[in-house]
DNA sequence: TAGGCCATCTGGTCCT
DNA sequence: AGGACCAGATGGCCTA
């Protein structure tokens, strides 16, 4: 019975599926195979409006170099935290102006910018080479 | 070809 | 009881 309900069903209607199965199966398995196609709909369903929509809608919140670059789900979740960690430093030091410093112990001289305030630096010229927009840490 | 990313399925848990 | 939420498993697609 388990392995009978271990089948996927997001491209046809369980009745669909129901005819691929054996008629004991299909007659004793007919009411949990259906509750659990209706369960994989709404999953599917909650992730792609409610999960993705809200990732697409931070994502409009980041801004990026180019600005429709395509960013991973992580890469939003770790850009969005240090967007707010950006902000947070113009919030604290009142000065938009200048560019925020990033308070982690790099040596590096290009790295020690924060890297929403390289967008802002470097919107005339590129960044080096060894820097990329918006790393992300791995 | 390996690794990253994603969509989907699934079963468990919690809530109404 | 049924639905929402969550995390793990799995398989497909894409890229370096």
């Amino acid at each position: 019975m388990e392995n009978f309900l271990n089948y996927q069903c997001a491209e046809e209607t369980w009745e669909q599926r129901m005819f691929s199965v054996s008629s004991y199966q299909h007659a004793t398995a007919q009411p949990a195979a259906k509750q659990r196609c209706q369960a994989n709909a709404r999953e599917r369903d909650r992730t792609q409006n409610s999960v993705n929509i809200a990732f697409n809608t931070l994502r409009l919140l980041i801004p990026t170099e180019p600005p429709d670059r395509k960013l991973s789900k992580i890469e939003i979740l770790r850009l969005a935290g240090s967007y707010i960690t950006h902000l947070d430093n113009q919030l604290y030091t009142g000065d938009l102006e200048q560019p925020c410093l990033q308070k982690n112990d790099v040596t590096d001289e290009d790295k020690s910018l924060c890297t929403f305030c390289w967008s802002a630096v470097k919107k005339d010229k590129s960044p080096p080479p060894h820097v990329s927009y918006f790393k992300s840490p791995r």
